[in-house]
DNA sequence: AACCTTTTTTGAATCGTTTCAAAAACATAA
DNA sequence: TTATGTTTTTGAAACGATTCAAAAAAGGTT
């Protein structure tokens, strides 16, 4: 029989039932291994039958912090966090840590309230995506005592660890294969320009065309990565003079990549990719049945969130012998229609 | 200077260095229109030298429940989800509390983890959008005085609130769509059959199959939503003989229509909607952009899960007067290439 | 200066666990 | 039966915030 909804039963009301103490209690929950058959079976009896559920805040309090992680991401409708996100929690199943997940919205007041939200909540430690700059926010959570992880953006690995892709490589990557395919007239698009991951793949980009003579650069900013962004971006381009247009774009990633395919296709006034090739980031699922196959940069966003979470337990288990790391994996190009004409 | 690692200051602390007793920090911290301007300057100016964090176990503790709320679904990576999610952390952001998020990947063992994690954190309450029937455990849940509200599934309002869609209407919706085109062989794709969603799309089309004496009926069970699904049953369609093949595919949600799509695309050899017309569910954003833009019945994602939040708030703070509702809103068609062709 | 009101401050008690040294119960051997 | 070792059980003392009745301080009036 359920308590009343006046009061929840605690360890008290379990001890009183069963008859026997607080501290024999707390070890049939905790090391049910030290507590003789018959006692435990009493104990578990009274627990059934009041329908008590411990109390996480209380044991926090005793233990000084409780077995979750944080984690912030900008944007969780973005397929590339929505894999890097069950990647964080599978790899902290695996190690018995929940894990809390923020979506921050792209909004710098959001994050900082995650990030105030997961200290108060005195979590294991968080992971985190942030959008702009936040030494430090890190250096002080981490002076406090919250450990961090950066993922999807390189940390000063005297400050934490961090998982990131080199995304410099990767808009190399992107620049070269449209090069390679005889394209001339190159556009970037992509923004805000404060985030890393924008800026990075630009300059792979620049380095590319400043080494090709013949390739012309060209850069048109967004203010967000959003498949309505590139879209509004595909329009414009839709109005300008044929000459003018670029032949090859390549976008900051890929939801900016499928608005523009989405203005191109409307009306069929640019083909893709005879007129235009565009090549996106990232490598989402849905890239693969966009309305043109996306040619993209493949990111292993599982893995990403997986590894963040995995160097984060460590840390958090082995303060003493933990050195932080600055891992960097290496994006794959993956080619679809987008960019080369069926043969 | 933060405290060294090894002990956080506590509101103890703060009082000793700002020279005030325990109750006035207190004060500071909840209600600093108490005191006196000058007392406040000294204490903030501690908890600023201190580097001092509330913990909000304790804080929890004293008050019994904290401002904080589960929301569990089945898997962050649909957009639909994505979306429902993001209109939840709206509304509890409006309201002063934050969202936690628990994403299940569809496995049962998990949602209950989920479950049990949010009751022993005290939640203000779950908003939960389960897999299958989870009546028993709503109402133990309860019981025990955690309050819980059902997204994108109706439950008894006896129990409890929930906000759902018409799945029956939306399967109508969708079949006398592809009735209205003049096709004849219908073909329902989705599963597992026990998510009450996709038992009650496929009882709307069953019934408008039933009231159209020229139509013919065939169900494709899957073992998930997912876009690899899709394109399983895809590529098994494309080894029937054309004569077998359905006219019209209404798939139980967007990403096994973007698999289908895949599969027919490949190597050109069904075209859509020529030689099939295929129908989606959820109008998640990507459905536009898709290889053949996606016919699809749109479903609210963001407003579900803000209305779920709102009504669990309100049965939060007004336990007394709050009544249980079932909210059901209606879906809408959005018609797209994919099943009309282009005049 | 005495008295009354209002504003601030105080600090012990409380929330529900876990911990751990000490006590009790039990088992075994001499 | 006693001595000795082992397994179980006990319960007071934290953990860190909030609450609230009571005390203290400040302000106003005669």
């Amino acid at each position: 029989m359920p308590a009343s909804a006046g009061h929840r039963p605690s360890i008290h009301d379990v001890a009183r039932l069963s008859g026997v103490s607080l501290g024999t209690v707390s070890n049939v929950l905790n090391n049910p291994e030290r507590v003789k058959p018959l006692t435990l079976a009493k104990v578990t009896k009274a627990i059934d039958e009041l329908g008590f559920v411990r109390n996480d805040a209380a044991r926090q309090l005793k233990a000084g912090r409780s077995r979750t992680i944080g984690l912030i991401v900008p944007d969780i409708t973005n397929p590339f966090f929505g894999e890097l996100a069950r990647g964080a929690e599978q790899a902290g199943e695996n190690a018995g840590y929940a894990v809390m997940l923020g979506s921050t919205s792209h909004d710098g007041d959001r994050e900082g309230n995650f990030f105030s939200l997961f200290e108060q909540q005195r979590v294991s430690g968080i992971v985190a995506s942030p959008l702009e700059e936040v030494t430090a926010t890190i250096v002080s959570l981490r002076a406090r005592g919250t450990q961090t992880v950066m993922v999807d953006r390189k940390a000063d690995p005297t400050i934490c660890c961090s998982v990131s892709m080199d995304d410099i490589a990767g808009g190399k990557l992107a620049t070269e294969h449209l090069i390679s395919l005889g394209r001339t007239k190159i556009a970037f698009v992509g923004g805000p320009m404060e985030y890393q991951q924008v800026i990075d793949r630009l300059a792979g980009a620049k380095e590319v065309v400043r080494r090709n003579p013949k390739a012309t650069f060209r850069q048109i900013k967004t203010t967000s990565l959003t498949v309505v962004a590139g879209r509004e971006v595909g329009l414009a381009i839709l109005k300008e003079a044929p000459e003018r247009r670029p032949d090859a774009i390549f976008a900051a990633n890929d939801l900016l990549a499928l608005g523009l395919l989405q203005a191109f296709m409307f009306q069929s006034k640019i083909r893709v990719p005879e007129d235009i090739a565009v090549i996106g980031y990232d490598d989402i699922d849905f890239a693969e049945s966009a309305i043109v196959p996306l040619t993209s940069v493949r990111q292993p966003a599982h893995l990403l969130g997986a590894t963040a979470v995995e160097m984060l337990i460590d840390e958090a288990e082995n303060a003493a012998k933990h050195k932080h790391r600055q891992i960097t994996f290496q994006p794959e190009l993956v080619v679809r229609a987008s960019t080369i004409l069926k043969t």
